[in-house]
DNA sequence: TAGATTGTTAATCGATTAACAATC
DNA sequence: TAGATTGTTAATCGATTAACAATC
């Protein structure tokens, strides 16, 4: 079932999602393939044919109700419930992730911050305390935590990420710029902003 | 020329190069499309087939020089030079950005902040002094800066970057979570971490 | 030389788009 | 009804992979 789905067609719903809150937001009660997708860049069809994976949401002639097909998505993204997420790492980019407010804003609550440096340990970023690294596998399985963000330096992300997968985490999301290997099983995706800029270079002559 | 080669292919050679850095730091000074393709997740026959686009960088019998090929994606990819670039938003979401060193390590100066709110002008985020939005047009132009990051309220950043495209900029950085319209000649890229989350949590039960 | 690995071609695979019957 | 738009099928398009001659 699910696994039947091309993970580029999951990639795209929250990107529809977003569109939906945000016409939602404008007061819009109604939209079409059409308008999502001129909004998005994204043909009709696709949009069409990526819905019809997981059922008809609208109506011929009329299009699809904002609020119904909005549902719909986060049921089908598994969004419509808070999710606890761990931190790792409480340098700059750490302290910035945590202090990020879209997360909780959007339905994951960063729940525990992590670091090896012992003076960091026992201080605190904003709310969050900082535990130290060798708690992760206790912390983690004990709230079964199943998402976390490694914001530590490349040297030691995967040693990082060996840990929290050991400890029950099965979706991460990178922020060191260096690819993980992991199990089949474990998601991860990345954040590098440099890869990004990186790639439009390319085309400014 | 450049225009033939798919932009697929043009978003993994950052990615390649992360990789081949990281293995000069190593203190590799030889590698292979087998090696690479392992660390990264990506078969072989892709690799070879991606550089190919470019021209000959290997070996038959002994794989790539690391230097020698990372250098030739330095020159390809267009960041053998600094390139400045604008920064619009100093509130969290913007001072985050402008304090995140890995910018300027890897050849991204932001040499200018802008805010439109009247009190944040003229103060600083560490050493950037904050500009106001009125001027966006005069410096950018002026300075002759193309690359921009935008770090505004979704409902500004529409605005914001047509203000940026009329300057002269020709690729974004847009860390509002909002779609952008532009025209052809524009680059734009999107950095939204909730996204990813998303994506993930379909795939956990 | 023998083993290894490239660059490239052809085959396969998968994703996007076009088109349209169904129907609101 | 007439116009609009869905959901779906078939056609097209493009990307990935397999395979191998060339050659270091």
């Amino acid at each position: 079932m699910a696994s039947s789905i091309p993970d580029i067609v999951i990639s795209r719903l929250p990107i529809y999602l977003r569109a939906l809150e945000r016409l939602a937001a404008e007061g819009h009660e109604v939209t079409s393939s059409h308008e999502l997708g001129k909004r998005l860049g994204i043909s009709s069809a696709q949009i069409r044919k990526d819905l019809s994976h997981f059922g008809g949401f609208g109506k011929q002639g009329t299009g699809y109700k904002i609020a119904y097909l909005r549902e719909q998505l986060r049921q089908v993204l598994n969004v419509e419930q808070e999710w606890e997420v761990a931190l790792v790492g409480a340098g700059d980019l750490g302290s910035a992730v945590a202090r990020y407010r879209g997360f909780a804003d959007r339905g994951f609550h960063i729940s525990h911050v992590f670091d090896s440096a012992p003076d960091k340990v026992g201080k605190s970023i904003g709310s969050f305390k900082i535990h130290p690294m060798s708690d992760i596998k206790k912390i983690i399985s004990e709230r079964n935590i199943r998402i976390a963000m490694i914001a530590v330096p490349a040297e030691a992300a995967q040693s990082v990420a060996n840990d929290l997968i050991e400890a029950g985490v099965r979706a991460i999301l990178n922020y060191a710029p260096i690819n993980l290997n992991v199990p089949d099983y474990v998601h991860v995706q990345y954040i590098d902003p440099v890869l990004h800029l990186q790639r439009m270079t390319f085309y400014l002559v």
